[in-house]
DNA sequence: GCTAATATCGAG
DNA sequence: CTCGATATTAGC
């Protein structure tokens, strides 16, 4: 376990140098943090991410989280697919005691979902420690200060914002919030090299930084933070798909907020994104859909490049949701499920 | 030329 | 719907 949760780790991590520590507990957390220095390594990713798929470690981070924590919690973590209706059901408890407590450390609100990401400081740092820290706490370094702010006005309604996907937004709208989302947080401030230096690789962080804190979603934020980008990420985003000029502005209507699941799911941007995530880090589909999905290449192939309309599918409509799910699940997230699938 | 990956398509 | 085989394509 602890190899992957270290790679994992140094992929993440940031440059700049806080809060993270504290939050950590564990010990590997401190491996971590020693590395965060390294923030360019697209191609440490790469690997790490290959190795992943091998399947060669195994440890969940997704259950281990999820013991410890609050339904809340649990059920991001845990990826099921029943999660679903909890998750709208959830994020209006989650807001507990938080931030305003904890002190900065904790507070980070790293938080992938956009869901839960706000509250719970205390158990993010619990999170951390059981879990394997390391990863977890990487991405919320990154921007997330600004966000703690805008959460703590909108409660829940975050959870809507968050959410790239409209159901609605037909089609392409949202394929790409996740790419190119970051660069506004400005390279040199906390990437610094990596970033450029990642051309080919995949812009990891900053699609870690996009899309765990508020990546693509808020339509507003979005665009501030896009205004700042510089010029350097552009190659980032060349491999993947260039999707993104218009997408972007999807967001003025996304309206499902809590759509895990329950909620239809444009199966057209699910389509859209899930390709160009896989090409993204260049997972194959025969590894994606036989370890996210459960199913065959072909099947997978054949949804991405004709996915019938939700209210056409019947019972297809899972393997859409495990894919759409898939896509709301933190970078590291996904890449333990790819190589837990296979184990 | 070989291999891996993706696309296509018939069958259950 | 999904599988599984096969054709096609891309990369080395």
């Amino acid at each position: 376990m602890e190899v992957r949760m270290e790679n994992i780790g140094n992929l993440h991590t940031v440059s700049h140098s806080h809060q993270t520590d504290n939050l950590m507990n564990s010990p590997h957390t401190r491996q971590s943090v020693s590395h965060r220095n390294l923030h360019g390594r697209s191609a440490t990713m790469v690997s790490s991410m290959a190795s992943i798929l091998d399947g060669a470690g195994e440890y969940r981070s997704e259950h281990s989280l999820s013991a410890p924590l609050p339904p809340a919690m649990t059920m991001s973590c845990d990826s099921g697919m029943s999660i679903s209706s909890t998750y709208t059901t959830l994020s209006p408890l989650q807001h507990l005691p938080s931030i305003s407590t904890v002190p900065e450390k904790f507070s980070h609100h790293h938080y992938p979902h956009p869901h839960h990401a706000h509250h719970h400081p205390a158990h993010q740092r619990l999170t951390a420690g059981n879990v394997s820290g390391s990863f977890t706490l990487m991405r919320d370094d990154r921007g997330l200060a600004s966000m703690g702010n805008l959460y703590a006005h909108y409660p829940k309604d975050i959870s809507c914002m968050a959410q790239p996907l409209s159901p609605l937004s037909s089609g392409l709208g949202t394929l790409h919030d996740a790419q190119q989302p970051l660069g506004a947080y400005g390279p040199g401030a906390h990437l610094s090299n990596d970033k450029m230096i990642s051309p080919g690789g995949f812009e990891t962080h900053a699609a870690m930084l996009g899309r765990g804190d508020f990546g693509g979603h808020g339509t507003g934020l979005m665009s501030t933070l896009n205004g700042l980008h510089h010029p350097g990420h552009s190659q980032l985003h060349s491999s993947g798909s260039m999707l993104s000029e218009r997408d972007r502005h999807e967001a003025g209507g996304t309206q499902a907020c809590g759509s895990s699941q329950a909620e239809e799911i444009n199966t057209k941007e699910v389509a859209q994104r899930i390709t160009a995530e896989l090409k993204r880090y260049s997972i194959p589909q025969a590894i994606f859909a036989q370890r996210i999905l459960s199913r065959s290449q072909g099947t997978l192939s054949d949804l991405l490049r004709n996915p019938k309309p939700w209210s056409k599918l019947k019972s297809g409509r899972e393997t859409f949701r495990r894919m759409w799910k898939w896509l709301q699940e933190p970078e590291f997230q996904r890449m333990s499920a790819l190589r837990l699938a296979g184990v």
